[in-house]
DNA sequence: CCAGTTGTATTAATTCAATAATACAATTTG
DNA sequence: CAAATTGTATTATTGAATTAATACAACTGG
């Protein structure tokens, strides 16, 4: 399981967790109906401890990108029918209007917006151990 | 001074503070130049600590909304200050990253996202009659 | 001038989220 | 069926953020 954890930057490591296997399976590099590696293992890989790993899956198993069975392990879930690309950019683009609304009362100009976006994608993008 | 702290709603007093000051100066309520209570007297008035009211007349200070003068006390200072600017980008930034973390999980490249926000941003454009 | 008022600094107490240690419960067959 | 493995629950520890207690320094303004 490609993750990576960095103590001490700031975000806890249950979050990092979290956002690395919701990227893994955005990526499509973690796909439905796949299992995660048990908490212990997962957390003996990562060398934190098992509470740590229950903590993110029980978060994602919140978010409905995960789905546990008891004593049998974690599964990806079926992205039931996920939603149409346009339904995404629907959803995406409320957001991004509250987010326009906001800059141009703010009066901070569209090209430090686009700026801004760039920077926080990378910097919010976990480590990619590319391959 | 209209301001109200409600202890218990999770938000820290000191930000309470903050916020409703950042209100009452973004209302016009408070306008450039007018001066602050004494820290001692707000405290003393919302029935908080000094060094609460402090803490967010420093908060205020750092962003450009509110100026010190040592011992002649704590004025609004004249908005448009280059430091009010950081306070702004450090808000939308925090928006961002929300954007960013949703636009990840659902699989929509970061161009998408850009072409999305330049195309929000011409369509929420009141019309410029304004410089 | 100099008393009173201003913000400041230092330190402690408190609270809460994050992490860890450990024992438990369930059920699959790793 | 029994053993091994799964996630769960309970409790303790740690560290950072918030609030508080108290003493300080400096300037204002009568």
């Amino acid at each position: 399981m490609l993750i990576h954890i960095s103590t001490n930057d700031g975000v806890p490591i249950y979050l990092q967790v979290v956002n690395q296997i919701k990227y893994l399976v955005a990526a499509g590099r973690l796909t439905a109906g796949e299992e995660l590696p048990p908490i212990r293992v997962l957390a003996n890989q990562l060398l934190i401890n098992p509470n740590t790993v229950a903590r993110a899956y029980r978060e994602l198993e919140v978010t409905g990108i995960v789905e546990k069975r008891r004593t049998a392990g974690t599964y990806v879930t079926d992205q039931g029918s996920p939603l149409a690309r346009r339904e995404r950019v629907k959803i995406l683009t409320e957001r991004i209007d509250g987010l326009v609304a906001e800059a141009l009362q703010m009066n901070i100009a569209l090209e430090d917006v686009l700026k801004l976006v760039e920077q926080r994608h990378i910097a919010l993008q976990p480590a990619l151990t590319k391959e």
